[in-house]
RNA sequence: GCGUUCAUAGCUCAGAUGGAUAGAGCAACAGCCUUCUAAGCUGUGGGUCGCAGGUUCGAAUCCUGCUGGACGCACCA
């Protein structure tokens, strides 16, 4: 593929062999060729500073001497590709032959399309990538956006470079904040019924709000809460199964799932929590809340209200999953959990809570309280163990908030103990096999606070209402830019008809714009109902660009200072400047009518002269779409969108240049040619970035 | 107190794993729409890379100390 790089592989280690005596591999000799910080000293360089262990001792700049005459003495052995060798300083630094590059790099595009930059890997593997992850008792705010956005992305990324990825929800379904919720439902009397089955999620969040408050002076809430709780946990863990039972047959259903379709199986925890035909009303209240069964119920009813809000959420900003799955479901076997770590001697009870010490962290890591109950990092433990057994995976990344980084290494480094110590397991074959097959497969992928997220006048903010703040402003700024085309547009027929009454020429230009004014909706009527249908999709596409880009262009574990002004700015480094840059393209490419199909037969001819104007900033484009590969391979390698982000922007940068300084409309056929690959490609690669990001393309803007 | 992490232009951030002259975008100022979408482009100003040491041919990047911020540290998740 990269015909430059290999060669310059080939021609350094044949220097080295032939002159120095010294045998270097291809991998070594990949790793000596570095690229200039800019443009004018270079594409590839070699460093004299890396160079020493090959034969080219001495001061940096003696040693690149050396090297340089040798490069220049052999440089028949390149000079098909390459153009020139200059030494400056420490370094050589090759350029390579301009025109060949721009035609190598835009002929793998339009070869490979969508295909373009992935990485694939020697061996592909099996991610399982937890994230989002909501709590089901209280609302989906902003908070949440991030975990799920840099999630879904990553897993786009891994799934773009040929890995398997199973995409899991891991809902926050369990805990004393349900016996709050529950509490809140029983104890208010005036709970509107007619409106909680139209908007559940809001009146959820009121008697969250409500009980939260009055918890603030009524001490009895805590108590009933925690009774409350009490029951539905005991409620649930009646004709429990073993773990061991459960791990085998989580197994055995899954996998034969798999078999049977591409899809993962569908083993959503609904169907075994699909509530009862019980409605929810007054008459109702006393089974929901005078007996164990009904809280049980209610509860069922809460989370699948909750589930099916959260769809709703995630389908409008494009986000899916394979699984949801529920703390509830791992609650049942931390108890189990429990009973091995203590059995084995691998945790111990300290001030009657049980813990286990992790090397390296001081703090203990509780996995049970003193009362009994559980503690989320038992759950986690079995949960992590129920994956192993459901998916096999090869990694598990938790995209989770850096404050739960102590959490996360106490549960990493408790896998490491379970590995070391499995011997000590007594029973259960399955446990014990799952367990310790997890140590090093666990990442922690952590990001920033948001700081400063509040409505203007208040506090927690609704991803929806978000997102509406961001679609108005973008409606705001599309109206506007409606109006002064059509303002223009008048301006000039106007000005034209004027002076074709004067008698000076001008008639062209008269029906060209007519001709364009047919195309522009009706100026002076009412927006119709389809128009108005579109500019709503248009800005909300553009909205949720903004907000989606806003968390993925800096590295995930920077703290994002939160501005809405920065958010609902659409010009320079946003997503909207990139959903631009691709309408641009696609405007462009339909102007120029031709037929792209015939691309790939045409490829063989694509030229690219050095004496075109526009050459130098075509090259600029090649080069950076040249990276993409790198750009990818990094992103997953650090688990970090924000490369793409970056690497889309300078891409769109370069791009946006050359439409500002070059026009292709009205040159020659060939001349054409060869740049609509050129657009095809820069379109092919930010439309690839951006459905990585999660950011809706559109076509026009 | 202990631990993690961060500090780069007025603001928001990049900086390819220690290499050539530290870069963008906002904001400010000055320009570019009769010509492919001005959500764009061009130019100007703006920096002791928190401070002080150290490691070496070479440091924004690695080490130590200090200052300042964020987060976490026993029965919440």
């Amino acid at each position: 593929m990269d015909i430059f790089k290999e060669t310059l592989k080939t021609f350094i280690v044949n220097i080295i062999k032939e002159e120095k005596k010294i045998d270097v591999s291809k991998p070594q000799a990949e790793k000596l060729i570095k690229n200039p910080p800019d443009d004018s000293f270079g594409d590839y360089c070699f460093a004299a500073y890396y160079m020493q262990n090959y034969g080219f001792q001495g001061k940096p700049e003696t040693a690149a001497g050396d090297l340089y005459n040798l490069c220049i003495r052999r440089f028949g052995e390149i000079a098909d590709i390459f153009d020139k060798i200059e030494i400056k300083g420490a370094y050589i630094n090759f350029f390579v032959k301009r025109e060949i590059f721009i035609s190598e790099v835009v002929k793998e595009v339009v070869d490979s399309g969508s295909d373009y930059g992935r990485d694939i890997p020697e061996k592909p593997l099996t991610v399982a990538v937890d994230f989002s992850s909501p709590n089901i008792a209280k609302p989906f705010g902003v908070g949440h956006l991030r975990s799920t956005v840099i999630g879904m992305s990553l897993s786009k990324i891994y799934a773009f470079c040929g890995h398997k990825v199973i995409k899991i929800n891991y809902l926050g379904d369990f805990g004393t904040q349900f016996g709050k919720l529950i509490t809140a439902f029983c104890r208010y009397g005036d709970i509107n019924f007619s409106e909680f089955e139209k908007d559940p999620v809001k009146v959820l969040y009121g008697l969250y709000v409500r009980i939260h408050k009055d918890e603030q002076t009524d001490a009895t809430v805590e108590e009933e809460a925690k009774n409350r709780f009490k029951t539905l946990e005991d409620f649930m863990s009646a004709n429990k199964r073993s773990f061991e039972e459960y791990l085998g047959a989580i197994n055995v259903v899954h996998n034969a799932g798999v078999k049977n379709s591409d899809k993962a199986a569908p083993t959503e925890t609904d169907a075994a929590y699909a509530s009862e035909n019980i409605k929810l009303s007054v008459e109702n209240k006393n089974f929901f809340c005078g007996t164990a069964e009904g809280q049980y119920n209610l509860w069922k009813i809460f989370r699948k209200l909750s589930i099916e809000e959260f769809k709703r959420i995630y389908k409008s900003i494009g986000i899916e999953f394979d699984f949801y799955e529920g703390e509830a479901e791992s609650a049942e076997f931390s108890k189990d959990i429990k009973e091995i770590l203590l059995e084995s001697g691998m945790a111990e009870i300290s001030e009657g809570a049980a813990i286990v010490n992790v090397k390296g962290i001081k703090a203990p890591a509780l996995i049970a309280k003193s009362d009994g109950t559980s503690l989320y990092l038992s759950r986690d433990i079995v949960t992590a163990v129920s994956r192993m057994a459901k998916y096999n995976f090869d990694k598990m990344i938790y995209v989770v908030g850096s404050e739960q980084a102590l959490h996360f290494s106490q549960l990493f480094g408790i896998f490491g103990i379970l590995k070391e110590n499995a011997e000590k397991i007594k029973d259960g074959k399955n446990f014990k096999h799952y367990a310790s097959m997890i140590d090093g497969r666990l990442v922690h992928v952590k990001f920033g606070r948001i700081i400063g997220m509040s409505t203007r006048k208040g506090n927690l903010v609704f991803l929806e209402d978000y997102i509406e703040e961001a679609r108005l402003k973008a409606q705001e700024k599309l109206e506007e830019r409606l109006k002064v085309s059509e303002d223009n547009l008048s301006a000039e027929i106007n000005d034209a008809v004027k002076k074709l009454s004067e008698g000076i020429e001008g008639l062209e230009t008269v029906t060209e714009n007519v001709e364009k004014q047919s195309l522009i909706p009706e100026s002076k009527k009412e927006p119709s109902e389809k128009e108005k249908e579109q500019i709503y999709l248009t800005s909300l596409k553009v909205g949720i660009g903004a907000v989606i880009f806003n968390d993925l262009k800096t590295r995930r574990t920077t703290d994002v200072n939160f501005n809405w002004d920065n958010v609902l700015s659409f010009e320079g480094q946003t997503g909207p400047y990139l959903q631009y840059t691709v309408s641009r393209i696609t405007s462009l490419l339909s102007r120029l009518k031709e037929n792209e199909t015939d691309l790939k037969n045409a490829a063989q001819s694509f030229s690219f002269s050095k004496n075109d104007t526009d050459f130098d900033d075509i090259f600029l484009i090649a080069k950076q779409i040249y990276g993409l590969k790198t750009a990818v391979h990094s992103a997953v390698e650090q688990n970090e969108p924000s490369v793409l982000s970056s690497f889309a922007l300078d891409l769109a940068s370069y791009f946006n240049k050359y439409y500002q300084n070059h026009r292709l409309i009205g040159r020659e056929h060939d001349y054409v040619k060869s740049r609509i690959a050129m657009l095809v490609s820069v379109k092919t690669v930010l439309v690839s970035i951006l459905n990585l990001l999660c950011i809706p393309v559109l076509e026009k803007m």
